[in-house]
DNA sequence: AAACGGTTAAAACGAACGTTTGATTGAATT
DNA sequence: AATTCAATCAAACGTTCGTTTTAACCGTTT
């Protein structure tokens, strides 16, 4: 009973000021101190720090890639056989993560930045942890969005993969940014919002028509 | 002369180790270990550590936006009117900062992961840091890419420029992942691919129609 | 009532951190 | 030849880091 509460105040605290600092930026002491309990607790109940972020992570990211499988199996046996559509694939990346992540007031501190971070840790053991804890889903995802960009050469393919996780861990990185950006006319707030117009500019990129020869400016 | 050499060998040295192990992560200590010079010298020469990570980001931030603002005027003089091609302006705004960062073997060490991580960095010192250094370029670009962009309505304009960002930032970030995840079919080295991908995915998005009524999963 | 095992507590471990000090160098200036 | 001054150096400053140790607690089981 203690053991639980102990280690979710633990988790949490460590949560809000990993997003706040950093990984290495946020001490021990400090995740103790908010938490309200000794410092030698974070190593009977984890082991050690790095123990400690990933269980961080793990408390979050399990839920939301387990969602994002359910939508898309969901979405698979539902379309009878090739009626996959492009926005639907990338909503069920996309909505997941958001949704559990504190966008439209979820509010789990803000571990949306933590997750959007991940991808550009230099932390040896945190990228091979990302590996591969997301494997599954990007060669599921991959997959499926491949089978509706049929026309699309490998190499941009990929390409444009790359460009879409990169909107997507920005998205997530910084929910103030548009809000400050347009002067409060976007709305991060909203969930719906933020996940239509990711979703409308990502398909707008995948399907963009390849490049071939766009760099002369002619006149 | 002495002054030049140690200062230039500490700016190479702390590049090289942000980039690796990230601003917290990398010492002073093994910052000057690398450059081979006392560890007062960082002090003597700029103060704190927090100094060296501007000036360590001052020296290649500093050509890469001079040279897009340099672009940007060019392209807006050289088109006699209201000309200006979309796929234009994203090239000032991409290609300085592929070309100065190592795409294409200009190779200073990785900085380009050290700049694509900065907007996620959770410092409030280099936050602010990066608005100010920034607050040009985005306005200039802001406005030109508006005004090619003439019939979107505002708030999916500032939501893509967002977007825009992210694909740009995880680009710079990972000049590996490309490759890796295509098998070697995209080829991060090649200068010319990288931006030429980025521009037809980002052009793709930002002229992607509005979204209005894409959330109804209609049979 | 005694013994046990999972949990918490205070205190300290050695190492590494950013920073500062004060002496020393060596070329340029007087 | 004496002085100056930016530059470098070894050494130490006090602090904080992640981690470990050892003892105390306390509900459960014998």
């Amino acid at each position: 009973m203690s053991d639980t509460d102990t280690k979710t105040a633990i988790l949490d605290a460590a949560e809000t000021l990993f997003v706040e600092q950093g990984f290495e930026g946020a001490s021990l002491r400090s995740v103790t101190a908010m938490a309200n309990v000794n410092i030698a607790a974070i190593h009977y109940h984890f082991g050690s720090k790095d123990a400690l972020v990933k269980a961080v992570l793990e408390r979050r990211l399990s839920p939301i890639n387990r969602e994002r499988l359910d939508l898309l199996n969901a979405l698979e046996l539902s379309r009878a056989d090739r009626n996959l559509q492009l926005e639907d694939i990338l909503r069920a990346l996309f909505e997941p993560a958001l949704k559990m992540t504190g966008f439209g007031g979820g509010s789990h501190s803000n571990i949306a930045r933590l997750i959007g971070r991940l991808f550009s840790e230099p932390s040896h053991s945190l990228q091979l942890y990302l590996k591969v804890r997301f494997q599954e889903v990007f060669d599921r995802f991959s997959a499926a969005l491949r089978s509706v960009l049929p026309d699309l050469p490998d190499v941009d393919f990929f390409w444009r993969i790359h460009f879409m996780m990169g909107a997507m861990c920005h998205t997530l990185c910084d929910q103030e940014r548009p809000g400050l950006l347009s002067g409060g006319i976007c709305n991060p707030q909203c969930l719906e919002e933020t996940c239509d117009q990711l979703i409308v500019f990502v398909a707008g990129g995948l399907r963009a028509q390849c490049a071939g020869n766009k760099r002369e400016d002619a006149e």
